[in-house]
DNA sequence: CAATATGGTTTCACATTATACAATACATAA
DNA sequence: TTATGTATTGTATAATGTGAAACCATATTG
């Protein structure tokens, strides 16, 4: 049996948003329902312990500084590998494809971790490889959210042709990365192999910024249209489903 | 009247820290001196709201992603000038000389926020005004935190001469700033003016950067032995007071 | 200016409900 | 096997959280 004060507690702090940070009794008494009173003790009581403040001194409230070292320790736990693994392996079982996490490195992207595919047909990467950012949708989904000057200065060098749809072209690069921003997700088709489709979504921080690429790759013959469907909403939701769990809102 | 269930499921969630990240009940049920069965279901209504969850799926508890993203709603509001204004002010009027913080600005520091001394007697600087790193204790306490190879491309320009105290020299300089680091703050007199002193400490964000320094500063004549104590204490537990609120642990 | 609305706090009697203690269950080690 | 350390479940009792209404304090309105 679940106490149903802390849950009460819980689902007021889960009031408080980036969108709504600052809120009165009154209001999470509507959003709730509960009555006023019960809003009010459970608010003075998580003030005793610094969970929320009053906007200067008097008014309304706002979540505390406690929150914020929750938020610190919690983090040291959940890093982005410790997270990713096991919601990494589900989606490779669902999907059946090969999942790969691509983090920058320098201004290259390098495989952090990978569960192979299901299939008896798969080509096997290995994790730790080292490929430019400008080839394949799970580089380009790395570079799509860098800030411009950075964008620019690592597709100022020479960028090199993988395959005969490798995007070499500075404009039409920007025009795919404008798409996968656009979207929240990148599809590339032999770009940076020949035989090979990735399809990938990006993983955001805590602090809003894209920290890896998540894709499921394969044999190009095996991107029918309703696989494709399948593994756009199964990525996507993987990599939101990571984000959440690294503090991104 | 406070409610007690949701006080000790804040005291519970409070048991977790960056040192001991992972507590099993018993542990809990020791540190705090409430029943293994108080415990249990306390974290079982926590870990609904997923504020806790279980290692792999079975066995100890460690904090859940809510809290990560409660400290990034969070951490949106305690800003930095924010989160300082009101203890800056504090701290003046505790010790009646000028109080200001910086942060870096490229290879500078700038002025962001200052409340002027209480004396008759005191020089005015501007919000806004930049100086260079290596000149002044506020400068160098930025700098000594700094990773080492950017702290060397700062330090490889020409370092400008201010006043006859004004530290020019590399090795110094390191010494100067491995001081710094093993003391918790810094202090200078005439380096950058000739007739002022300043005391400095820095402020620590929750991603373990230092993100500002914290000074109080004025003439050199007021700066006595006793005073001298006086505004070290109190700087360093200022800008503690601000780490804290920045999500520090 | 009174009248009315809105937001927050406090009081109090009552019944919900969290608690301690014990019992149970489940590991792992000796 | 027994012994030790875990976590969970059951229950009677007493603590404690609850809603309704009263109470303040500020706005807002006519």
């Amino acid at each position: 049996m679940s106490i149903k004060s802390v849950g009460k507690a819980v689902e007021i702090l889960n009031c408080f948003s980036v969108q709504k940070p600052i809120l009165g009794i009154s209001d999470i008494s509507r959003m709730l329902g509960y009555t006023k009173s019960t809003v009010s003790r459970l608010l003075s009581t998580l003030s005793e312990y610094h969970c929320v403040e009053r906007t200067d001194g008097y008014g309304k409230y706002k979540l505390g500084y406690r929150m914020q070292l929750w938020g610190t320790v919690s983090q040291e736990l959940n890093t982005l590998p410790d997270v990713a693994d096991p919601i990494m392996e589900k989606l490779r079982d669902k999907c059946h494809e090969e999942v790969s996490l691509y983090v920058i490195q320098g201004d290259h992207r390098v495989c952090l971790l990978r569960f192979e595919s299901l299939h008896e047909i798969a080509r096997v990467g290995t994790i730790g490889g080292r490929f430019p950012l400008h080839a394949g949708a799970s580089g380009r989904v790395l570079l799509a959210y860098l800030p411009k000057e950075q964008r620019e200065k690592i597709m100022s060098g020479s960028l090199k042709k993988f395959t005969g749809g490798t995007i070499i072209n500075a404009k039409k690069m920007e025009a795919s990365l404008a798409e996968i921003r656009k979207n929240g997700y990148g599809i590339s088709t032999g770009e940076r192999e020949a035989e090979a489709f990735s399809v990938v979504a990006p993983v955001w921080d805590a602090s809003e910024r894209v920290v890896a690429s998540l894709s499921i790759s394969g044999p190009n013959f095996r991107l029918t249209e309703d696989k494709s469907a399948l593994f756009i909403k199964s990525v996507v939701s993987a990599a939101k489903e990571i984000s959440i769990r690294l503090g991104h809102v």
